[in-house]
DNA sequence: CTGTTAGCGCATTCAA
DNA sequence: TTGAATGCGCTAACAG
C-alpha cells in the first residue's frame, strides 16, 4: 500500500503539498495534475488511522440500542448510515439486548474505542452515567430525565392522544390499550395520552383494559386474546408499537374475530404492513425518514462545530385513517 | 486524557516497560504494581488508533448485508456483534439496499476504512469485485459462484428438500412454493430441494405454483391470494422465508381460509412467531445462534491467524413440526 | 503557494 | 527484564 510519501516522491513535490491537495487545500494546477497522477498510478488510499490519530477525530459514530431485532429502530439506523457515510463516517452498532449492564459496558466500549459522538437509544442511564462524557450525544426516541442533551424524538403522549380521541370520536369508550414495559420512556409517554384523552371525555380507564408487556409480538397477541375473553370486551384496541399491532392481528385473526365489525383497532409504526394486511389497518406513524435525518444533522452538526449547544427535536406523528375503525 | 508517556513517568519506568504490560508480557511484580497504580490514578486508557497505526490492524470487522430491515440479519448480527466485541473488535454495519452499485461502493468504503475482514452477505458480488482483496472475507447465507472463500450457509437445497418431501408424505401433491427473487442464491437452492422432493415422487411442477418475488411481506401475502383464486387451488403452501411466511398468515386469515383444513403451510426461520400464531406453524428453522458463531469464529481465526486455507461451513436447518399441515 | 519539521500515541527493535 | 530510539502515515505550524 502505497503512503503519501511515495505520492510526493512520483509527483515531485512534499508531503505537505500532497496533504494539502487531499484536504482540498489550493495548490498549483501543475502539481495538482502531478499528484493525482502519483495518486492514481500509485492506486494510493489515504490511511485513515494515521489521519484518525493526527487530527484527533476517529470519523466513526457509535449507535447505542436495546435490540437490533427491532425494526423501527434498524430502520432508523440505515437511514442514519446511509446520511453520515457522505461525510466519511461510519457508524459502530452495539445492541445492549435491553440489559442494564450491557448498557453502560457498551456504552464503555464505544467510549474506549474513541468514536466522535454517540447517538443513544437509553433504557435505565441515569444523569451520572453520561455527565463526564465529553463527545457529542444524542438521545433517541427516549429521553433521560434531567439531562439537558440533544435528542430527536416523537411526541408520543400526543401520538396516543390522538389515536385515542379519534376512537373516542367514533363512539368508543371502551378501548383497550397494549403498552411495552412500564419502566419504558415511550410506553409511559404514550399511556399519558391515553388517559389525557379518555379524561378529557370523562371516561373512566379500566384497570383491565390497560396492559403492559413488552414489544413485542408475543405481548400483543396473548393481550388481544385476554381482551377478548373479558367478560365486557372492548369496542376498540390501540396497540403502541409494530410488533405488538402484529401481534394482535395475529391474534384476532386467528380467533375469528372480525376487525372493525367485532373490535376496532389502531395500530402503530409500519405503514407498508398496515397496508398489506385486510382490513387495512389505521396506524400512527412516526416520520421515520424526517428523524433519521434529524439525528445525523445533529449529530454531525454537534460534531463538527463546536457549539455546544443542546437542541432537543419533537416530530409530530400521524395518524393515518384507513379501515379498522368502525363508528358506534 | 492521560498517555502512555504519562503513565510511564508516574510508574518511574519507560514507555517500553508501560506498553509490555499491557500486552500481556511479563514485567517484574514491582514495577507491574506501579503501573497499575498509574493507570488507575491517571484512568488511563489506551488509545486505539495509534495502536492500530502501529500494529497495522484496525480492530474493526466490516459487515455487509443487503438490507437492514431483514430479521434473519439483524439476528445474525447481533449474535455476531456480541461475540468479537469481547475480543475487542467492533464491527461497522453497511447496509447496500440491495442494490447493486452501493455494494461495491459500500464495500469499498469497508475497504477504506481498513476493517481488518468482512463478512458479506452478497447478491450481486462476482469473483472479479473480490479477487484482489486481501483481507479476510466470510460469505453468509449466499454464496459466490467459482470462488474459494470462507462462508458459513445452510443447506438450502436440503431444508427446502425436507419441507416439501414433508408435505408430500401428507399426501399433497399440489403445492404451491413462494420464493425470493429469481438471482438469488438462497431462492434458487431452495427452488431446487423443492424441485428435487417433487420429481423424486414423480409429482409434476406445475408453473402457476412457483411464484418468485421479494423476500417481503406484500410478497407473501399477494401470492397467497393468488393461489388461493386459482381454479386449482394447492393444498399446501410453502413460504420460504419469515416475511413471505408472515403475508401468508396475513392472506389466509383475512380470506377466512383455515389452516390446515382448507390449506397446509410450511414456513421459514422464525420460531417465535411460529409458535405465537394459532394454529402453530410448521416450519424450517436456521440454527442462528450456530450460524452467528461459525461466522464469529471463521472471522476471527482468519484474522487472527495466518492461515489462508478457506474453510466453507453447511448447516443443517431443522423443520419443526407443529399443527398447520394436515394430512390428506 | 510550498517545503521543512515536529509529533499524534503507541509498539518494537536492539543493546544493555 | 528494561529503556532509548525509531517510525507507523499523516497533518499543521511555520518560514520561505
Amino acid at each position: 500500500m502505497a503512503n503519501i510519501k511515495q505520492v510526493a516522491n512520483m509527483a515531485g513535490v512534499s508531503t505537505a503539498t500532497v496533504s494539502k491537495y487531499l484536504n482540498g487545500i489550493r495548490v498549483k494546477d501543475f502539481n495538482k495534475e502531478a499528484i493525482e497522477n502519483a495518486i492514481t498510478k500509485l492506486e494510493y488510499k489515504r490511511n485513515p488511522t494515521a489521519r484518525s490519530l493526527r487530527i484527533h477525530k476517529s470519523m466513526t459514530i457509535g449507535v447505542l440500542i436495546p435490540e437490533l431485532d427491532n425494526l423501527f429502530s434498524t430502520s432508523i439506523i440505515s437511514i442514519i448510515e446511509n446520511i453520515i457515510i457522505k461525510k466519511g463516517y461510519s457508524t459502530i452498532i452495539c445492541d445492549y439486548k435491553s440489559d442494564r449492564e450491557l448498557e453502560i459496558k457498551k456504552l464503555n466500549f464505544l467510549l474506549d474505542k474513541l468514536v466522535d459522538g454517540i447517538i443513544i437509544m437509553p433504557i435505565y442511564l441515569t444523569k451520572k452515567d453520561i455527565e463526564n462524557i465529553d463527545i457529542p450525544i444524542v438521545f433517541i426516541d427516549r429521553r433521560i430525565n434531567d439531562v439537558d442533551a440533544n435528542c430527536v424524538i416523537i411526541d408520543n403522549e400526543k401520538a396516543a392522544f390522538d389515536a385515542t380521541k379519534y376512537l373516542i370520536n367514533n363512539g368508543h369508550k371502551d378501548i383497550g390499550v397494549i403498552l411495552g414495559p412500564r419502566n419504558v420512556y415511550t410506553s409511559k409517554e404514550r399511556f399519558k395520552g391515553y388517559e389525557k384523552a379518555m379524561k378529557e371525555h370523562d371516561i373512566e380507564i379500566k384497570e383491565q383494559y390497560v396492559i403492559h408487556g413488552d414489544y413485542d409480538i408475543k405481548t400483543g397477541h396473548d393481550a388481544a386474546i385476554s381482551m377478548m375473553k373479558m367478560n365486557k370486551i372492548p369496542t376498540a384496541i390501540f396497540a403502541t408499537n409494530y410488533e405488538i399491532t402484529l401481534g394482535v392481528i395475529i391474534a384476532l385473526n386467528e380467533m375469528n374475530i372480525n376487525v372493525p365489525e367485532e373490535v376496532s383497532l389502531v395500530g402503530f409504526d409500519n405503514l407498508e404492513m398496515a397496508r398489506v394486511v385486510r382490513p387495512k389497518v389505521t396506524i400512527v406513524t412516526q416520520p421515520i425518514e424526517e428523524i433519521g435525518k434529524r439525528i445525523a444533522q445533529t449529530i454531525l452538526r454537534a460534531i463538527e462545530t463546536q457549539n455546544r449547544e443542546k437542541q432537543c427535536i419533537k416530530l409530530d406523528t400521524e395518524l393515518v385513517i384507513q379501515d379498522s375503525v368502525k363508528k358506534i
